[in-house]
DNA sequence: AGATTTAGATACGAAACCGTCTCGTATCCA
DNA sequence: TGGATACGAGACGGTTTCGTATCTAAATCT
């Protein structure tokens, strides 16, 4: 069953209602300090402290530190980038990268990167960072990807799944591992390479099939 | 100046001689821990039991557990995958891409993972994992894919940091956000797709220059 | 033999964290 | 006004982890 998200629709009775801005202020909390020190280091201690709120305010309305952070980053990243189809792949795939690493450079980049890293131990983040995040949005591209294919634009014999990859797999890659730094301008070459190929352009016509490779 | 990753030499005067087989113990120990929990859960306590040792044995030479889970991965991953260059650039993307995919598939694989996890929270993690992991491997690949460029099997206006993100990054990126299985299909096909670019082979024959999407 | 060093076992204090609980106060509804 | 609920502050007991300190036994050198 997972952990609940939202914290419920608060349906209020009777009593002193529900402060919105002490929750709003656990959750910004909680993003804060993923931002800064890494899901590892976030503890439910130290969100009371930064948030200003006794720490039962955090326990009345989440059972544990995962719920809170699965909270957090779900509403952190709400906002949805655009993730649009144009009428020409090679526009789209440049766009949408471009865009994505726009967002991986700041802020959400970094609790995004905390985010999976926590994911690596706790089974519930796990399944909540692909519920909520990674799924719904791959769900989206691969949409797209799927019409430019049914149009022709993108060769039929490709798998959705790996060209998603190929596109999001380097973006994440650079966010997590820090060999370089993730820029504007990885990403259009990122965007050309994928478009393009390795192969030079006056290589027979198509990639051939493998063979003694497999098992 | 980071941590200390190989533990000494160990220069034997007098007294009763270092045990070998214990320090392989506590490195194995550790390397099992960081697969069956991850980085977070990796404790000098739990080292030390299951290793069948004191606690202090590990102190004495290790002088935390961050030190520990470098020392053991460094040498876990120490039998290096061969990595030599063929004489098609389609071979060796192809077979090098199989043969890392199949090092991810198995222990070393949610090792990797632990690592990386860890490497959020902690710069030495971090910098030990790019120093003695990232970087030397990297370096081979680069070298070898600097030669096809030579060669003219490779475009030459391809920046040869992003081909290396290419082929690498989505293969981290199943291993970690493992949203689909790693598999050596999936090797393949990332292969092929890289090779083979997503526009068709009758379009236009070189990636167009970027416009309208920078600054 | 005696000095020296490793090693296992275990106790220890300090600190962090967890999740619960209480208390006093604030805020709403009937 | 009184009942009900939310909140901040902080104490609490329990657990875990850390890193150190002891003590005893083993192994090796001089």
């Amino acid at each position: 069953m997972g952990i609940e998200i939202t914290c419920g629709e608060c349906v209020h009775k009777a009593g002193r209602p529900r402060n919105e801005e002490v929750r709003t202020k656990i959750i910004e909390a909680a993003l804060a300090l993923l931002e800064e020190n890494g899901y590892a280091k976030v503890t439910c201690d130290a969100i009371a402290q930064r948030a200003g709120c006794g720490k039962a305010t955090i326990y009345r309305w989440w059972p544990n530190k995962a719920a809170v952070v699965i909270n957090a980053f779900a509403e952190s990243v709400s906002p949805e980038l655009p993730n649009e189809k144009l009428s020409c792949l090679r526009d789209y795939v440049s766009g949408h990268l471009q865009r994505f690493t726009r967002v991986l450079m700041g802020r959400n980049g970094r609790i995004l990167a905390a985010v999976i890293a926590g994911a690596q131990d706790d089974p519930e983040v796990a399944e909540a960072f692909l519920a909520h995040w990674m799924r719904p949005r791959r769900a989206v591209s691969r949409r797209i990807l799927e019409e430019y294919q049914n149009e022709g634009q993108l060769p039929p014999d490709y798998d959705i799944e790996i060209v998603l990859d190929a596109m999001y797999g380097p973006l994440h890659f650079r966010l997590m591992v820090r060999h370089e730094q993730l820029t504007s301008e990885y990403a259009e070459g990122l965007a050309r390479l994928i478009l393009g190929g390795l192969l030079p352009r006056n290589e027979v016509s198509g990639p051939r099939p493998p063979e003694g490779v497999g098992k």
